[in-house]
DNA sequence: CTGGGTAAATGCACCCTACACATACCTCGC
DNA sequence: GCGAGGTATGTGTAGGGTGCATTTACCCAG
């Protein structure tokens, strides 16, 4: 109510962190948005959003980083086959990059919360 | 200027890390803004900006997270010391909870991709 | 023929972020 | 004493990403 979201609970994945995953997915082969959906909780997307995933891809079509093509399914309903481009290939590892460095710092972020949280009240002393 | 930014480059941090990264500093000590600025760097914030800091830090005061007062500096201007209050100490711990997920979602992620990139065109067929 | 799984898409409000800009203090050199 | 530059804290604002609700449509099983 009064508090903002920001203090409701840390939500935290990294900006944009939708688009590298279904780069990757996508590196890994051809799919449409459904299978998609389901693997991304896999990669940290807990509750992933339909939504904004459809959108992250006809998004990326548009940029050339991925390509689709309507195919039939067998099952169910026709489904939006994607593929990786050459471009988004390298953006996907650009992407790798740098969350290879979010990564580090994460881990510089712990190692360093873990030593404060052993110190309990020492130290306290600031120039 | 045709593409969204999210295009332009991967940004990258996590959603509100700047909080948890405050949090922690000031877990580390009471300290003032400006000092502050000079250590996010460390622990990911490339190019911290000052407005958003000083923005984060007066909101979490707002919410009882931090407290601060002035003093004077034997250097400069006076500055606005703050320090870390019970709850917020509280709210660094689950931040570090919910951080150790993404370190660990992003750890999966990077062998995904690290797999991937190892197997440049096989393994192709998807059902 | 109706319910439920498959599949894709739009609308929208909220808020975070990045960038620019403003203000004031203090010290040092000229 | 005056201006430059470092210290220190703030405000304004545009733009975009995220989350949530809602819609449409296909297909098969019961």
């Amino acid at each position: 109510m009064s508090v903002p979201p920001s203090a409701q609970g840390p939500s935290g994945l990294p900006r944009n962190y939708l688009r590298p995953c279904l780069l990757l997915l996508l590196a890994e082969g051809p799919s449409h948005g459904y299978d998609l959906l389901e693997q991304l909780p896999a990669l940290g997307h807990e509750r992933a959003d339909p939504g904004g995933m459809y959108r992250s891809l006809r998004a990326m079509e548009e940029e050339g980083l991925v390509r689709s093509w309507w195919e039939d399914s067998p099952t169910g309903p026709a489904r939006r086959t994607y593929d990786l481009t050459e471009e988004g290939l390298e953006w996907l590892h650009a992407w790798a990059g740098s969350l290879r460095l979010v990564h580090g710092a994460l881990g510089r972020f712990l190692t360093r919360y873990t030593a404060a949280a052993d110190e309990p009240v020492r130290g306290r002393a600031r120039r």
